[in-house]
DNA sequence: AAATTATGTTAGTCATACCTAATAAAGGCA
DNA sequence: TGCCTTTATTAGGTATGACTAACATAATTT
C-alpha cells in the first residue's frame, strides 16, 4: 500500500500562495455545496481576475479541477494538501490563544502568515505541546501567574510610552 | 522627549525582503569594520546585483546611507529596524529551541521566516512568554515529561510511515 | 606603473501575484 | 424569449525581487 507517493514526483515546491487558495478552498468546499470564485475572491480578499488566474495554475498543477465558467473541485492531492494547511493553521491558531492569550482575530491573522512558515517538526512539535499540554495541563495556577506577568508588562510598557 | 515618532511617516510598509537586508546589515556592522555588498550578498544567499539593487530602494528610503562603490552603512532609522527584527529573530529561536526543543539550524532558519509573520502584540506576548518561564520555569520534571511524550509521538509516526 | 584579481554596477530577463478596464457567458425575471 | 444582472474571463499593466551577462571600478601584486 504505497499511500505516502502522494506528494513525491519532484514537483516544484508550492508556493504561500497556493497553499493560501488550496486552503481557502477547503474551507468553502466544507461549508458550500458548489465553490465559485466569487466565494474564493472574498474569502481571500482578491479581485476575481486574481482568482481565475491562480485557477488556472493550480489546474495544471493538478490541484483543482477547472474548467472555464465552472465551479471548482479539489484533486484528491489539492484536497491532502488544503487539509494540511488548515490543520496546520488550527494548531497555530490554538497556541496563540490559549497559550499567548492572543484575541482571535490577531491570533487567526498571524496563524494565517506563520502556517507557511514552520518548518514541518517545528510544527509537529507545536502540535505535541498542545496536545501534552491539553493532557497534562500547566494548571491554573500557572497560567494565572503567567497572565499577571503579563499584565506587570503590559503596565510597564505603558510607563514607557 | 518625542522620541517615538521614530516610525511615523505614514510610510509605506516595508516589505519582508527589506526587513531581512536590514537585519543582515545590523548583524554584519556589528562583527565586521564595514559593509560591503559582497558579505551582504553571502549572509543573504543572494547574488551581488540584487543587493545592489535593493540598496538603491533602502537608500531612497533613508534607511540605509549607500553611494555606488563605498561601504553600506545604516542610518539610524535603519539600525532601529534592524535590530528590531534581529530581536524578533531571537525571541522566536530561542522558544523554539528551548520550548519546543528544535535543533538550532532549523530553528534559525523557521526564525527567519517567522519574525516577518507576527503581530507585535503577538511577538510581544512570546517574550513575555520566555522570560516568564526564566524566571518560574516549568520545572525539570515538567519539561522531561514534554520530552517523554514527544519520543511516544515520534514513535508513532514512525509506525506510521 | 601596469597587469591581474576582486568587487560592484548596469542592463535586461523572468516569475509571481496582484490590479483595472473591457468583454463574455450564465442565470433570473418580465 | 429577450433583457438585465451577476459572475467570470481576457488583456494588459504594475511592483517586487530574484537572476545572468557584460562592463566598470578598486585593490593587490609584480
Amino acid at each position: 500500500m504505497a499511500e505516502n507517493q502522494i506528494r513525491k514526483t519532484a514537483e516544484k515546491p508550492l508556493t504561500s500562495a497556493m497553499e493560501d487558495y488550496l486552503e481557502a478552498i477547503f474551507d468553502l468546499d466544507q461549508d458550500k455545496k458548489f465553490v465559485r470564485v466569487r466565494d474564493i475572491a472574498k474569502k481571500m480578499a482578491v479581485k476575481m481576475p486574481s482568482v481565475t488566474s491562480m485557477l488556472k495554475t493550480l489546474n495544471e498543477r493538478n490541484l483543482v479541477n477547472y474548467e472555464k465558467y465552472e465551479y471548482v473541485e479539489l484533486t484528491e492531492q489539492g484536497a491532502d494538501i488544503g487539509r494540511e494547511i488548515r490543520q496546520r493553521h488550527e494548531v497555530i491558531r490554538k497556541f496563540l490563544t490559549e497559550i499567548l492569550k492572543i484575541d482571535f482575530k490577531t491570533a487567526d491573522e498571524d496563524a494565517c502568515r506563520m502556517e507557511h512558515a514552520l518548518s514541518p517538526v517545528t510544527l509537529e512539535s507545536l502540535a505535541d505541546f498542545m496536545e501534552f499540554i491539553q493532557i497534562c495541563p500547566m494548571g491554573g495556577d500557572r497560567m494565572n501567574l503567567f497572565e499577571e506577568y503579563r499584565k506587570q508588562q503590559a503596565e510597564k510598557t505603558e510607563k514607557n510610552h
